[in-house]
Order: C-alpha cells, then sequence, then structure tokens
DNA sequence: AAATATTGGTTGTAAATGTAACTAACAAGC
DNA sequence: GCTTGTTAGTTACATTTACAACCAATATTT
C-alpha cells in the first residue's frame, strides 16, 4: 500500500467535511432515530419547525435547503407520529401552515436539548478562537447569508 | 414565522457541517458526474487507489470508511468502466488486490488535477490561518489520527 | 371569461443505500 | 481428519432518495 500521489484525502476538503460531517451526524442520530424513530429530514423539518415556528411546507424547503418530495415526505410522516399539524389558509388553499402539536414542542424540546448538549461538547474538543473560525468558514461554504438573523 | 428558539440550526454543528459538505459535494460532483458517469462511491474508492496505490477491498474499506457492500458495488462499477482490475492472491484467494488500470489512472490523474484546482478555489476564500484551523478541526472531528501519513 | 402559466404540494418509479444473510477460503480446536 | 470460528466479499431485500410526472389552486394573459 504505498504512496503514489502528493495529494491526499484528508486534505481534500470536500472529502474531510463529509467525513467530519458524517461522524456527527451518525452519533446525533441516535438521539432522534433512537427515541423518536425519526429520520434525518424529519428530525430536520421538526427542527427548523421548533426553532422558527410554523410556516409552509415551502418555506421549509428554502430554510432547510430540501427537496419538496422530502419535505413533504417528512411531514406526512411527522403528521402520522402526530407531531405537527397542518392549517389550510382560506385565502389560498395551495398553502398549508405546519405547526407543532404540544406532543411535537415536548419531542422538539427534548431534542434541542440533546442538540445543545451535544453541540457543547463537541466545542469543548476546540478552543474557542479555533471554534468560532470552524463556525465562520462554515458558514461562508455553506453559502449561508452572513446575518441571516436580520431577515 | 416568528423566531421561537434561541437555538439556530446554523449554530448547530452537525447540520452546519452537513449543509456545508452537501454544498461543496454537489458542486465537485459534476466532475466525476458528469464527465465519467461515476458515483460518489466509485469516486472515493478511485481516490483511494489513485492517492495510496493497490490494495483490496477490505482496506479501501478501512481507510475510507466505507461499508464493505458499498466498496463491493463501486468497485463492480469501476470494473465494468475498465478503470480498475482485480488480482487474486495465490497465497490468499479470499483477498484480491485491486490496481487502476492505465485508463484508470489517466481519469485519476484527471480529476485529482480538478480536485486539487476545486480545493485551492474553496480555500481562497479564507485566510491561511483560517484554512489552518478549519483543517485542524475536521480533522479533529472526524476523528483522523493526528498523523496517519506516519503510518 | 377562456386559455395558459405558475406555484405548492403529492405520487409513481427508478436508482442508491443499509442491513442481514449468505458463500468461499482460510484458521484453530479437538 | 472434522467441526467451529473468522475473514473477505457478494447477493438479496427492505428502506430511502432522486427525478419526473402529475394534480389542484391561483395568477396572468388575451
Amino acid at each position: 500500500m504505498r504512496r503514489d500521489s502528493e495529494f491526499d484525502p484528508q486534505d481534500f476538503l470536500p472529502y474531510l467535511l463529509n467525513q467530519a460531517a458524517e461522524t456527527l451526524s451518525l452519533e446525533f442520530q441516535r438521539h432522534y432515530r433512537g427515541q423518536y424513530g425519526m429520520l434525518r429530514t424529519e428530525w430536520r423539518v421538526l427542527f427548523h419547525l421548533g426553532c422558527y415556528g410554523e410556516m409552509t411546507a415551502k418555506d421549509i424547503c428554502v430554510r432547510a435547503r430540501l427537496h419538496k418530495t422530502k419535505v413533504s415526505r417528512a411531514v406526512a410522516a411527522l403528521q402520522a407520529k402526530r407531531l405537527l399539524t397542518r392549517r389550510e389558509l382560506e385565502r389560498d388553499r395551495r398553502h398549508a401552515v405546519l405547526q407543532l402539536t404540544a406532543l411535537g414542542q415536548r419531542v422538539f424540546a427534548d431534542l434541542s436539548r440533546a442538540a445543545h448538549a451535544f453541540d457543547s461538547k463537541v466545542r469543548a474538543a476546540m478552543t474557542p478562537d479555533e471554534a468560532e473560525i470552524l463556525h465562520r468558514c462554515l458558514i461562508r461554504i455553506a453559502g449561508f447569508e452572513t446575518a441571516p438573523r436580520a431577515g
């Protein structure tokens, strides 16, 4: 298994990023999957609804950068689990506003706590400076607006 | 679409990492997918074989952290594309050493160049310090050994 | 108002992935 | 030797995802 190239997979950002992302995702998965039988997309939809409050499926698509079919199926699954409800708008019956049920909010609160704890644990492995720079770089790479919370 | 929570998805590392990883992966995909009709796992297998030289499927599993079924199928696909060959070992016919064909090496060289260019482009959006810290953090998160090139 | 386009969302189907069960080759215990 | 266990790799099947076609409601054009 000799060394042929000067370029190492670990130096290739898409690869390294994927490995890091996969590592964390797999680890956190057990919270929403193990505890609540949720899929990643379902957790994301719940997460967004919990963080930003009620919105339409389209809003979630844009915010979470998910394809509408994925959102559609995740919403159906969350609805079947009684974690959210859909309320059609009279002024435009194409739209349906989604909101978490009381149960959904409890699940979100629980997972949100777990997420926070998990995040802290990961950050504990770096200095505050490193954490800040990492965050900044990832935001930039992901192409998120610099100040999305202002919108 | 009001704000319900102090915790933002963009502050949750697994989520942010995934978004960043997805962004880069989707962008780079067009090189191996568009040009050569390869899947991500195929590109990874090719990448590892090109970088480290010939090895068995099992080696790739360990190095690239891929499940053996994924590797098995990727190898079959690359073989069908005439990018690699398998050579059984006489001393242990369970093992088959995989190596790139001349064509495979050319494809690897091309994609390797593209990867390098892509990587440089991404790094150009940060200072050298940021790039170094980002790399360090990702290596740590991914759980890679601190000095795997020594092995 | 009728025809056309657009938008929000769902459904159908093929491709891809994950998991488990399996085969074949070797190793170890008896 | 013959069972039992392990390892490398494949195959089969269920789940998940991607992509396209679709439907219904609204907007736009004429």
